[in-house]
DNA sequence: ACCTGCTTATAGTTAAAAGCTATAGATATA
DNA sequence: TATATCTATAGCTTTTAACTATAAGCAGGT
């Protein structure tokens, strides 16, 4: 018993015949026919009594059609499910992020939502290489948004876009009437840094130490945010990507331009080779790599 | 999308291999990889990884096996509402039934509850010959057990047993004596008959007349039991079917036999010729059949 | 490094099923 | 009585679901 010939028998008794149902199933009334008479046969019941004039159902057929119009009628929902579910999966996607791509990304995922509103988004806050590889390998997230170029063959790693670090200064603080600093100017300022293991202290050590300095830390922070609430009191200076500036912009804090070639950074989108994106998943990915950062 | 491929997918998803699906599906691994793909194909998504290895289902294959076990668990659960629905159909029987039929066949239908337990009796207690044949046209009722021999095409009429009617005496009555009576014996007592249009008044009547007799109607009633009722209270005479006061024996009533080769009748089994009837509906009529009422 | 065994995919074929056209047969209606 | 309409039957074609045989990929043992 198929759920095609239910529909058959359903609309056989609808029309009360087979001729008008027939075409109304865009197929020939001998053909239709056959299909309920197997149908019949299968279920071993009767369920037309038929005359060469006209049909009628039988008792048993009544009842039959009440639960073959409820089974069908759930199997056509069902595929509705489906093909929603093709295009959005369970409706999640899970990201990973770096907190400095936030503020760019979220204004990609705003016109996203407009085209899949019912989307639901977790995002991991990432910190790590050792985290970022994990979390993609083990499907934690659909992808990451990383300034780690990662080295894995199984995971995919595309540029999004090159930025540098800019200085972030009190607005009266004496380097603030610069046009550009230097990495000296800064070595010798109270000097805020992410914490061993956090985003873009790597960057800045090694831009430091490229150039044979070393700045005066005087405080270790987890978030790009506190930095900024700490240079905002006045309690010293930090270097920050870009785009953080640009998309977080702050009342009284002024970037500026660091000439030194070391202190720039890349950010990928990273995922995992073979993962099966739903469509959704890839307009979104579509959409990122699109959007111009700068 | 068929629910057979759905329970191909299942399995596959269960067993998280083609070959070992394919044992338990009783088909070849070829023709299951097939059909898999086929499916992965109609959805246009991709529902299980691969390798030469093994195999596991996508974040989506996850979420359409859910919806898919689902679906074929209501389907199965449908196949199995219609086969036992295919023996006892919507769970009723609706019987039209003459008062002095009661008694033997509520024996029939105790054996049979054995069997059907969970069927569900109507019984239309049917008096003149039109409205047990409106009754079998319009479909009021599966079939009737009717004294009435059917002159209609479309009904098929099946007698079950001849019976005599008999005397109805209380036991000190002066004819309570006898071992057999004449209706000659009968015509000068006070008598007890059915109303105009209920049963055995005109079997009764008929008798009479064909002796050229006429019974001394004191009492006329609709039920067979008030008429019972009447005697014991030794307000009258009445004429029986012989398997009501088999049946239905009064403290007191004596039945004798009549000699009279008018009075007595057969009693029918009559249906719809071509109605459909469940295995059930058939299993009660052939137990009504071979029941030995004397 | 190279078999062995297990697993899935591909190719080619067969069998079953679902469809078609043409037409017979039956009966209401004109 | 002829006509139109409807279902059933017969015979054929197309599509689909199976099958067998075999290739190809990989893990594990030798």
């Amino acid at each position: 018993m198929e759920i095609r010939k239910l529909k058959y028998f359903i609309t056989v008794a609808d029309e009360q015949s087979f001729s008008k149902a027939a075409q109304i199933l865009h197929i020939s009334q001998p053909s239709l026919s056959n299909a309920i008479m197997k149908l019949e046969n299968d279920l071993k019941m009767e369920l037309f009594k038929r005359d060469t004039r006209s049909i009628y159902l039988t008792d048993i057929g009544e009842v039959f059609y009440q639960r073959a119009l409820h089974i069908v009628r759930q199997f056509e929902h069902f595929q509705l499910e489906v093909a929603e579910m093709a295009e959005t999966g369970d409706g999640h996607i899970n990201i990973g992020i770096i907190e400095s791509a936030k503020f760019w990304l979220f204004k990609v995922i705003k016109a996203f939502k407009n085209t899949y509103p019912d989307i639901h988004f977790q995002f991991n806050e990432v910190l790590g290489q050792k985290e970022v590889i994990s979390s993609i390998l083990e499907g934690d997230v659909h992808f990451t948004i990383t300034n780690q170029p990662m080295h894995n063959q199984l995971i995919t790693s595309h540029p999004l876009y090159h930025e540098p670090f800019m200085l972030a200064v009190y607005e009266t603080h004496p380097l603030a009437r610069k046009t550009s600093v230097e990495l000296t100017d800064i070595a010798n300022q109270a000097f805020i840094i992410s914490r061993e293991g956090f985003q873009t202290r790597g960057d800045v050590l090694q831009a430091f130490m490229k150039e044979q300095l070393y700045p005066k830390i005087e405080y270790e922070i987890e978030r790009l945010e506190t930095a900024c609430k700490m240079v905002e009191e006045g309690l010293g200076v930090t270097i920050l990507p870009k785009s953080y500036l640009d998309y977080n912009p702050t009342p009284h804090i002024i970037g500026l331009p660091i000439t030194s070639i070391f202190l720039n950074r890349t950010v990928y989108l990273a995922y995992l080779k073979d993962r099966s994106m739903t469509p959704a998943i890839q307009k979104l990915l579509s959409k990122i790599r699109q959007f111009e950062v700068f």
